[in-house]
DNA sequence: CTGAAAGCGCTTACAG
DNA sequence: CTGAAAGCGCTTACAG
């Protein structure tokens, strides 16, 4: 049917029609179960089934103010550090009976804010990942409709965070068991709350254990931003290096590749999230993982209760843990 | 806000008040450059903005029969196949003032026939990728909205397919240079038009220079049916084996590398679509990539244009290409 | 150039 | 249990 004459789709005034009963009725009978006399609403819900008939979701947000749509706001839709957490959504999503819309903000605060205001009226409600927003902002946000948070905390705000501690923890006690004396932590986006976290945690765990550590800053959150990292990871003398991601981990990797520097012999490397292409690198990344398929769940699920859903009932923590590969080991004194 | 009290968005009638006039001529104002007294179109525009007026796109799709929503149907979307493809879609949809749904199909004809039929009312015209439909079932959706495929034909329907010759040309001159006398093809879902299309190509080029080729069923086009086939790549003697996709090229890799077999000295890989990671593989993985994301870019151009948007001018042909990376070599003879 | 009115397809008090 | 009616926020002929 390339261009004209589609068929109009059948309304509630069809069905009725064909029912022999009125439009009211014949919201009732699809919408309502046990609202109506059984026989009526058999006969409705079979000729609604003939007629083919598919409830316009625009004419019911209308009267309702529900879109029955969440809208999900990444900075990267193609960063596979996100995959998990999307498929969890749009999993909850369907199964809660809501569409998702995925936006992006390309990493820019400002890209963010005009995104969330351009879905804004679509949508019941949004999950924000990573947000760089200031707290202002998501507060001015939330005015209007639900917000979640996902890999940030703000006090008064629901998130989803997991819990980067048990993961860093285990990573830690692996690089001090390794003779590690010195850990490079090449960090995020200046703005990145999780960035930050993972930093304070790896902070107080180093300092426990008697480990030197140093923050060092990066230009962007990617596999160039790895390669660019490894200079300043080799001038600090570090012998392990954690990245605040595993594309820039497997940047360092590469870039370790091409100055001839062994890995893990020279040079243990870490990152976070065991994204996709983690276990193909060589040698293979330790990483730490966090369980993003639940996050993603979790976000939708607080977001639909906030919209008077079923209540989010408490679930098990969402907590990380370490990926051990072939790209850390015992360090090997010069 | 967690609960409660939201503001209420302002409306054209909210607009209207503010500044003096009717409703229909706020509408006209925002919507209508040019059709109004200048001087009113202006105190429209400030009354809008102070009042952070959104227009509410529920409302407007009531009248106009238009969502302004496009769907995209992919079978996994956290294949990394379909990354630059929706990325492309996104752009596109965003510059044309379209908002864009993703929705997943799980490599299922029925659900991705559910998937359509679930959205459909929601959005103005769909675009599927890699359908697994039968072509009555696509004429029926054609029916109601504007269909485009991607990755498959359809005598008929609109469609945009990135041509593969190019790449399988160069392929076959580098296998046929490089000594190697039978080729295995691990093809990829039976119902996929695309593997289909493949392995013509591939066949018609391995004739043309008098090279062997054997068609190898898969259990599934993933990196497990990549591995799986390793033992049918074997039995068949071909020292040069191409994959439907990367992922079961990878697949091929990693059980090569199980068994001991030396790529590319014994065995080359080749896959399809050159996926990030691609070329984190060791030895990097040589693949034909195509140009998904003006591939995606210009499905969306063509439903819009259905839809009575600015017309699809013809564009530069979509070619695939060879990339040649380390998975590929000279045969060995044993 | 601008306004009054009808209508898009639904939901939901309000009656009966 | 069911219907008539109003209203959700917009658009767009139709007048003037």
């Amino acid at each position: 049917m390339p261009s004209g004459n589609r068929k109009p789709a059948a309304t509630i005034y069809d069905v009725a029609r064909h029912v022999g009963v009125s439009p009211s009725t014949v919201s009732r009978g699809l919408n309502k179960p046990g609202r109506l006399n059984p026989a009526t609403e058999a006969k409705i819900r079979k000729a609604a089934e003939e007629l083919g008939y598919r409830i316009n979701p625009m004419a019911r947000a209308l009267p309702t103010g529900r879109t029955r749509t969440l809208a999900l706001v990444v900075s990267d839709l193609t960063n596979p550090v996100y995959f998990e957490l999307l498929r969890g959504a749009e999993l909850k999503c369907a199964e809660l009976g809501y569409t998702i819309v995925f936006a992006e903000s390309r990493e820019s605060a400002e890209v963010e804010f005009e995104t969330i205001k351009r879905v804004s009226p679509s949508v019941d409600g949004v999950v924000v990942v990573s947000s760089r927003l200031g707290e202002a902002e998501l507060f001015t946000i939330a005015e209007h409709q639900p917000i979640v948070l996902v890999s940030r905390e703000v006090a008064g705000l629901p998130s989803v965070v997991a819990d980067p501690t048990p993961g860093i923890v285990d990573l830690v006690d692996l690089l001090a068991g390794s003779e590690h004396r010195l850990i490079a932590y090449a960090a995020g986006p200046w703005a990145s709350w999780m960035s930050t976290r993972r930093w304070e945690i790896l902070y107080r765990e180093a300092q426990k254990r008697g480990l030197s550590i140093v923050e060092l800053p990066s230009s962007e959150p990617t596999l160039l931003g790895g390669k660019a990292a490894l200079e300043r990871v080799r001038a600090s003398g570090a012998t392990a290096a954690v990245a605040f991601n595993d594309l820039m981990a497997i940047g360092l990797l590469q870039a370790s590749r091409e100055e001839g520097i062994l890995v893990p012999e020279q040079l243990s490397i870490v990152g976070f999230d065991d994204i996709f292409g983690a276990d193909l690198t060589t040698p293979a990344l330790t990483s730490i993982r966090a369980p993003n398929r639940r996050v993603g769940e979790e976000a939708v699920r607080l977001v639909v209760s906030e919209l008077g859903g079923p209540e989010a009932s408490a679930t098990e923590p969402l907590l990380t843990e370490l990926v051990v590969r072939s790209s850390t080991g015992r360090r090997r004194p010069a």
